[in-house]
DNA sequence: TATCGGCATTGATGCCGGTCAATCAGCGCC
DNA sequence: GGCGCTGATTGACCGGCATCAATGCCGATA
């Protein structure tokens, strides 16, 4: 590699990392920069494989740089109960613990910014300043992971598929819209990220039932379906009403358009 | 204040602090300590308080050194949604946040160690050995939350009424036992440390459907109702067998910082 | 003690949503 | 094109749970 276009020690990878700006890296100096990416390699991992596994020593950590990453919990049921989506820039894996609680599995496609967690974490105690951006991006995780706890004690499943739409419209700006498409459409863009059973599943319903969901608000023009994994918000205050539903909205519902 | 009695700069407040072995504060030299403890101060605050609301500056920060803390989340709709619960030695508040996104509000009688979030950010900053302690904190916080999310996500009530009662076993041990009775009974207790509407709004369902759940395992006499918030542990793996939950992740999840 | 208000329990009823099953749509492959 | 596979949608059924309402229980207050 030629690493003589780049001075000051900047970092060649991290230099055209699309998700450097966001991630906790952007707190470290050049200098520390260019140690950081010594013991990081990008990885891609095709849609399925498993990351780390629960229980598991959790020997890796870093970043998603392109795709999503699941959390599971598996029961012994055989249940996988899904726990949290991991986005572009988002920091997977469990530092400073020897085992990780969870699997990480790639929802789709996947590309990491992978690094031994051993290595990251006396990495991480040399650099405080380091060690503080970590500490928000974590503290910015565990906001998120409470709004979904919010959303999934959410009574009625409406409401839970209404808030899981709304939040994929506002995420769906930079990160999902098709790079190929050269105007960006007026209206929010819905992009889901995965398939209908995990999303059930991440929603603590049925594939049945959320599609039946979807199709009821694409009855009432609140969305518009483009293809089978992308809609177009419409009527957005009708959406932000779904998520919270009122009893006015349910007879409503149940009154001039019955489920059929 | 005679603070002579105590050498070596050690903290008279923090010396007799019945929880800071577990919080992020055991990370502090003595002289630290001292100086963190110039900073904080314990505060009262009655049932119903409101700590912190949602969206405000989130000015305070600190620990739960008494009682019980909820964090409550309110929808966009209006609807409140119990997002988890605090216990004793739990940090509280949004720290390097401008806004807090969920209300802190007193679920019993608390009391906390409080600390103005700009004092403690700066202090923070400066002492990278307890910014470290913090961030294990942070990060052991979102693991539990994310356990919690997926007991909740695809439970029965009836599994989610028994977990939370198991959880509560574990727990009472030491923190919630009544401290005037002498005898330590050798069955464990159940002591539900808020009302059925706060319970139920945790685990997603209503008091009515709740009390039936508890009333069910009553009959069943896997619990024996002691009086309105004590119950006894009379049939154990009866209890364990009503959460669907092999003993092993139960007894995971009951470790160190459970059920939030 | 009598009254009141808050909370827990119990009962009756309707409907949401899980389950099972069939159908449909998209895709790769020979 | 025919075929099989996977995933999404739609339908029928019924059990569990939310809702509404009534009752019971306890503590506070005068």
């Amino acid at each position: 590699m030629n690493d003589a276009a780049f001075t000051h020690g900047s970092c060649k990878k991290c230099d055209t990392c699309a998700i450097h700006q966001r991630s906790f890296c952007r707190a470290a100096s050049d200098e520390v920069l260019n140690e950081l990416s010594r013991i990081s390699h990008l990885r891609e991992y095709e849609k399925g494989q498993v990351i780390v596994a629960q229980g598991d020593d959790a020997e890796i950590v870093g970043n998603v740089v392109s795709g999503i990453v699941k959390l599971t919990n598996m029961s012994m049921s055989g249940q996988q109960n899904i726990v949290g989506l991991l986005f572009p820039s988002d920091f997977f894996g469990r530092a400073f613990s020897d085992e990780s609680r969870f699997s990480y599995e790639a929802a789709t496609d996947v590309t990491l910014c992978c690094m031994s967690r051993h290595a990251f974490e006396t990495f991480v105690v040399r650099h405080p300043e380091v060690e503080h951006e970590l500490l928000l991006t974590i503290l910015d995780e565990l906001d998120a992971t409470r709004e979904w706890t919010a959303m999934t004690s959410c009574h009625t499943t409406m409401q839970r598929v209404a808030t899981f739409l709304f939040i994929l419209s506002r995420r769906s700006d930079g990160v999902f819209c098709d790079p190929s498409s050269r105007t960006r459409l007026p209206r929010p863009i819905i992009a889901l990220p995965i398939g209908r059973r995990d999303i059930a599943a991440y929603l603590g319903t049925t594939p049945e039932t959320l599609s039946r969901n979807i199709q009821t608000l694409v009855r009432q023009n609140i969305i518009r379906s483009l293809d089978t994994n992308h809609f177009e918000v419409v009527d957005m205050p009708g959406l932000i009403d779904r998520t919270g539903e009122t009893r006015e909205d349910l007879e409503s519902m149940s009154g001039a358009e019955p489920l059929r």
